[in-house]
DNA sequence: TCAGAGGTAATTTTT
DNA sequence: TTACCTCTGA
């Protein structure tokens, strides 16, 4: 194997301006990539396979070796933290400004694209950008002008509904009802559009959707930057919805070159409409065989990227990758199985304070589990031992409801056709506009067509609307007037905002308020988020309309100040594209990961087992797994089964980690162990130093151990391999609760009167037993194990 | 208009 | 459990 240290002799163009280094201490394959010519290729990389280093440093091979001007380079990602990680890279490479290029996410990219073809694409110059809470509504208000059923038609399914669509690139006039209630959600998805465009406000899907019909409807402009953008890069290629699919597809003439980068074993979002399969695609449409392969790993030890290929083995549906390196085996896979959740998290605080105390910086370690409830548990105990942490998630700056009001101010005057807007803030704060009064401002825009600021002012002018909300009204109505003159007077933006806040006494509404204190913090961070937007802002469009994008597009960021030193919490798919040196993932139970929801379907389970991979290749060093045998959740005990994805983990390359106490208990017993819960014993004395197990064998649906687990002391505690530890194979314990539970997780039932179906999850025993099945046609249900007559299927 | 009661649902998330 | 939403009564 060719060593990556070793000088590249690249084949660069005649007369190129190549730097000397620019391809040093490549390996074969990201050479291959980073110097292919002007032709369509798909790059499989892998999970720290310096993928982000091949799409930048090809960008600027291009351009030294002379096949590109920066303005024939149009560069796409998802998010904008990849969009400017890959913006500051250039420059830290080249001398040459950035700022001619089209690198950029999806969104921005077609934002751009709109706002200079506004005219062609029927938007207003000034056209707004609703996010999701904005969009979600719209759709309720909408609904409620259309008297539509909210328990029959949440507005969360519309919404739902609507971007999928979007996300195949198709309006309402294209979408197929098969029957009435498809049919419904079709008329809504039509009126929808129309508010919007009433409204002159763009969803994030229309975006998209709006600049392909945009290309696809003008041949002479489609021309135009098809022979402009001669090399197309894409990034995470294996997250692009159809419509995403379509719109590259659309841009790339037959003189562009694309180049893919994906990795479809980290396709983690099909949730949200991504479509792996669209790399299928591109090799068949684009790449045509020229697939180059990133397999060297240069993140994760060994026994880490061991475990990883091990588990993705057992997708099927995979075009093939192997992740290697030549680092060395490092430390073996740290197992735990805790008797508890809160044993768990305890044991994984343990950990890392002992880290932390070796000196390592609590920022090199991660907390990562499946879902966002788990968290909680890890918070409380983390707390109490006052360790510094840092959970990602949750609301960002300019989804705050303080921020959303006072950028709604701005919106107005900016666009007085902004429906949603002037409904966000007629009566915040409170100014005595009572749904009454909104009531009849809404009555007469419906009855003349009117956007409700219109319909407020005019009817306040024909006396239409009196009494003592005219007053108010007019009092808000005065407000945006001022802002808009202020606007037209090229008051600075901070000034601007300034105005808003004082004028619609939001500022004195948060300064009488108990727990104001903050929110007015964060609209003086606004304000000075404003002063600085405008100090570098170079976009064509005005400041307003600018920044009023650039708060939908980037809500802000979710992470902490560089600086401090503070343990990271996060979800896996939080996690995707980070790395630490120490990585902990708990709750690896069936049903919580895999989820639950996911369990049903053959395509789920595969996409939960990728989110697993993208998890264990997120640890440098050292990687920690556990599991609980009991745990809270929505307010219930739950009993969990092991993981199926610990037992695709090889033995060998695991360590399974025993308490002393427990190690006593156990040693040389050669078996018999199994886990899951006694409740007497898990809800006595935890933490406390005598370990008490309790072991009821062989009593029927009592043959559960339990057992109270204290803090590792030391790594004498530690036992190497399987050998004389507990079996905690999921196998193991399936034998256990055979003559307890007579179902698996994923065992096919059939119940006298509801069919057929498939068992999701159990808990309790004995009598209490209860399990819960999807059944095919009735639906999800849980079911007394003593009463339901289930019949185990093949 | 607002606080409090009561009901309900509860993966994953960027733009 | 808890967070979020809607409804109700003052």
């Amino acid at each position: 194997m060719m060593s990556h240290e070793s000088p590249s002799e690249a084949p660069t163009a005649p007369h190129s301006n190549v730097h000397p280094r620019l391809l040093d201490n490549l390996n074969p394959e990201q050479l291959r990539a980073i110097t292919l010519g002007h032709e369509s290729a798909l790059v499989l990389a892998g999970a720290g396979s310096g993928k982000t280093r091949v799409l930048t440093t090809r960008i600027a091979f291009l351009i030294q070796s002379g096949q590109a001007t920066p303005g024939s380079i149009l560069a796409v990602t998802f998010t904008n933290k990849a969009a400017k990680e890959m913006l500051t890279r250039l420059s830290a490479m080249m001398p040459i400004n950035t700022r001619g290029m089209w690198v950029g996410t999806f969104h921005g990219l077609c934002n751009r694209l709109l706002r200079a073809h506004h005219r062609d694409a029927n938007l207003p110059q000034t056209f707004q950008i609703l996010d999701s809470a904005d969009q979600q509504s719209a759709i309720k208000r909408l609904m409620k002008t259309l008297n539509i059923d909210d328990e029959k038609f949440k507005p969360k399914e519309m919404a739902w509904f609507i971007n999928g669509a979007k996300d195949q690139g198709l309006r309402a006039n294209m979408v197929e009802a098969k029957d009435e209630f498809t049919r419904r959600q079709v008329e809504f998805y039509q009126a929808y559009d129309e508010q919007c465009q009433r409204e002159g406000v763009v969803d994030f899907a229309e975006l998209l959707l709006r600049c392909q019909e945009l290309l696809a409807k003008n041949p002479a402009l489609l021309e135009h930057y098809r022979s402009r953008f001669k090399f197309i890069l894409v990034d995470e290629f294996q997250d692009t919805n159809r419509l995403q699919y379509q719109w590259i597809q659309l841009l790339a003439g037959k003189d562009t070159a694309v180049f893919g980068v994906g990795d479809d074993d980290q396709s983690i979002y099909a949730f949200r409409g991504a479509e792996a399969a669209n790399m299928r695609d591109f090799q068949r449409d684009f790449a045509r065989g020229n697939v180059i392969k990133l397999e060297q790993n240069y993140r994760s030890q060994g026994n880490i990227l061991d475990a990883a290929n091990a588990v993705i083995a057992n997708n099927k549906d995979r075009l093939g990758k192997n992740l290697w390196t030549d680092e060395g085996k490092g430390e073996p896979i740290r197992i735990y199985a805790a008797s508890t959740d809160a044993d768990e998290a305890q044991f994984v605080i343990d950990e890392v304070c002992a880290l932390h105390r070796e000196g390592k910086n609590l920022s090199a370690m991660a907390l990562l589990y499946r879902s966002n409830a788990q968290s909680r548990v890890l918070e409380h105990t983390l707390f109490r031992a006052g360790v510094a942490y840092r959970v990602y998630g949750g609301l960002r700056f300019f989804e705050r409801m303080e921020v959303k009001h006072a950028l709604a101010y701005l919106r107005l005057a900016g666009n007085p056709a902004d429906d949603g807007a002037f409904s966000r803030v007629v009566n915040f704060p409170p100014r005595g506009i009572g749904a009454r009064s909104v009531e009849q401002v809404q009555a007469f825009a419906v009855r003349y067509g009117v956007s409700l600021y219109e319909a407020a002012l005019n009817g306040i002018a024909q006396n239409t609307i009196t009494g003592r909300s005219a007053a108010a009204i007019g009092t808000f109505l005065r407000v945006i007037e001022g802002l808009k003159s202020s606007g037209d007077a090229r008051l600075s933006l901070a000034e601007l905002v300034d105005e808003a806040l004082e004028k619609s006494g939001m500022k004195s509404h948060y300064t009488a308020e108990r727990e104001g204190a903050d929110r007015l913090e964060n609209l003086a961070e606004l304000v000075t988020a404003c002063a600085q937007f405008e100090e570098t802002y170079e976009g064509e469009d005005s400041p307003l309309v600018g920044f009023l994008t650039h708060a939908s597009l980037e809500a802000g960021d979710h992470e902490a100040a560089v600086n401090d030193d503070a343990l990271q919490l996060m979800t896996v798919h939080a996690a995707k594209g980070l790395e630490f040196d120490h990585v902990f993932l708990g709750g690896l139970e069936e049903g919580l990961f895999p989820h639950e929801n996911s369990l049903s379907d053959f395509a789920g389970v595969e996409e939960e087992r990728r989110l697993m991979y993208v998890a264990i290749t997120r640890a440098r060093k050292r990687l920690y797994l556990s599991y609980a045998g009991q745990r809270m959740l929505h307010g219930q005990t739950r009993y969990g089964i092991v993981s199926r994805f610990l037992d695709e983990i090889p033995a060998p390359l695991c360590k399974f980690i025993v308490m002393p106490e427990k190690q006593a208990a156990y040693g040389g017993s050669g078996g018999g162990y199994s886990w899951g819960n006694n409740q007497a014993g898990a809800r006595g004395s935890y933490g406390s130093a005598h370990n008490e197990r309790r072991s009821v064998s062989g009593g029927g649906a009592g043959s559960y151990t339990g057992f109270n687990q204290t803090i590792p002391k030391d790594e004498n505690a530690v036992e190497y391999g399987r050998e004389g530890a507990p079996d905690v194979s999921r196998a193991n314990f399936e034998t256990a609760k055979k003559d307890a539970l007579p179902f698996g997780i994923g065992q096919n039932v059939n119940h006298a009167k509801f069919g057929d179906g498939v068992v999701l999850a159990f808990e309790g025993r004995g009598t209490d037993a209860r399990v819960q099945v999807k059944f095919r046609r009735e639906g999800t249900k849980w079911l007394a194990l003593q009463y339901a007559k289930l019949t185990v299927l093949a």
